[in-house]
DNA sequence: ACTATATCCTGTATGC
DNA sequence: TGCATACAGGATATAG
């Protein structure tokens, strides 16, 4: 599952691949994942003919990137999106979605995507900051992301902190892998109510966030299986890394108390019973 | 205004 | 073996 550190994998990946490349011609093999481009498949391609990429940029789990004339083209990769960087003659692999072949004839650049929950769109003026996303928070890789405001914010919040850390208008780029582990950190349960949190407990959560992405990155991301690759294909190596996620039944590397699963938001939350108590008193249970 | 939930989507795993 | 069901989950529309 793409978050933050797969998604910034993907952007460096693009950058050294994409820059100053003019498209000769698109193809959209699927419309789905153009959905949000209202005048349709044929009126995408036919309007991205001609551009020329720049340096490719990111916000939270949103990927844009940018051309020289202003406008930009958003992706998001949701579930299983992916953008391969393949010569024209090499086999397309399953789900390929839209084909981009450049001027130059070199190596075309593919989305590619199973579950078909990312997508792509053409954003009119959007090369500084796509206004599809303005709404979107600032992520704590950004320069100008102020960890105090962030943290104010969640204190006002009535919900619990894992709905906190995966809300991307509080703080981009958090979903359910790097929400598991962070908390797992910061030695705190799923549902503690944001409003219990002392200042420096949610400083304290938001902190292991920043860093278990951080270190994520330096491994190349977290991979499970195909469905998170880079630019070439290759899978990143932190899934060696994680302490909770995906671990049910495996003993906390801290304490040996074997880890939790258990639904959360119809989904999974994973926890180690004995580090991350349930907080009675302090519990927001929606 | 704010929070919670249903929905989209397909491949893989599991149960009967 | 075959069929049904559960699961993976980000963002958004909609319900409350």
């Amino acid at each position: 599952m793409p978050e933050l550190p797969e998604v910034e994998v993907v952007r460096r990946g693009l950058a050294d691949g994409i820059l100053g490349r003019r498209i000769a011609d698109v193809q959209v093999l699927h419309p789905r994942p153009v959905r949000r481009h209202l005048p349709g498949p044929a009126d995408f391609a036919a309007r991205l003919v001609g551009r020329t990429f720049t340096e490719p940029r990111r916000r939270g789990k949103y990927l844009w990137l940018p051309f020289a004339d202003g406008d930009a083209l958003l992706a998001h990769l949701g579930m299983s999106g992916q953008f391969r960087l393949d010569r024209p003659e090499a086999t397309l692999v399953p789900n390929t979605r839209v084909l981009f072949s450049f001027d130059d004839g070199g190596t075309q650049l593919r989305f590619v995507d199973q579950r078909m929950f990312g997508g792509l769109s053409l954003s009119p003026e959007g090369a500084e900051l796509p206004p599809e996303i303005a709404h979107i928070g600032r992520d704590p890789f950004d320069p100008e992301f102020d960890l105090a405001e962030a943290v104010s914010r969640m204190r006002r919040k009535r919900t619990n902190i894992k709905r906190a850390l995966l809300d991307q208008q509080l703080v981009a780029g958090i979903g359910n892998i790097y929400a598991d582990e962070a908390l797992w950190r910061a030695r705190t349960h799923y549902a503690r109510a944001t409003a219990s949190l002392s200042r420096a407990k949610a400083t304290e959560v938001l902190t292991a966030a920043t860093e278990v992405m951080r270190t994520a990155l330096g491994q190349g991301g977290t991979s499970f299986d195909a469905l998170y690759v880079n630019v070439n294909g290759a899978s990143g190596y932190f899934d060696r890394s994680l302490a909770v996620y995906g671990q049910e039944g495996r003993p906390c590397p801290r304490c040996g108390a074997p880890v939790r699963r258990e639904p959360f938001m119809n989904r999974s939350a994973f926890r180690c019973p004995r580090c991350q108590r349930t907080p009675y008193g302090s519990a927001y249970l929606p």
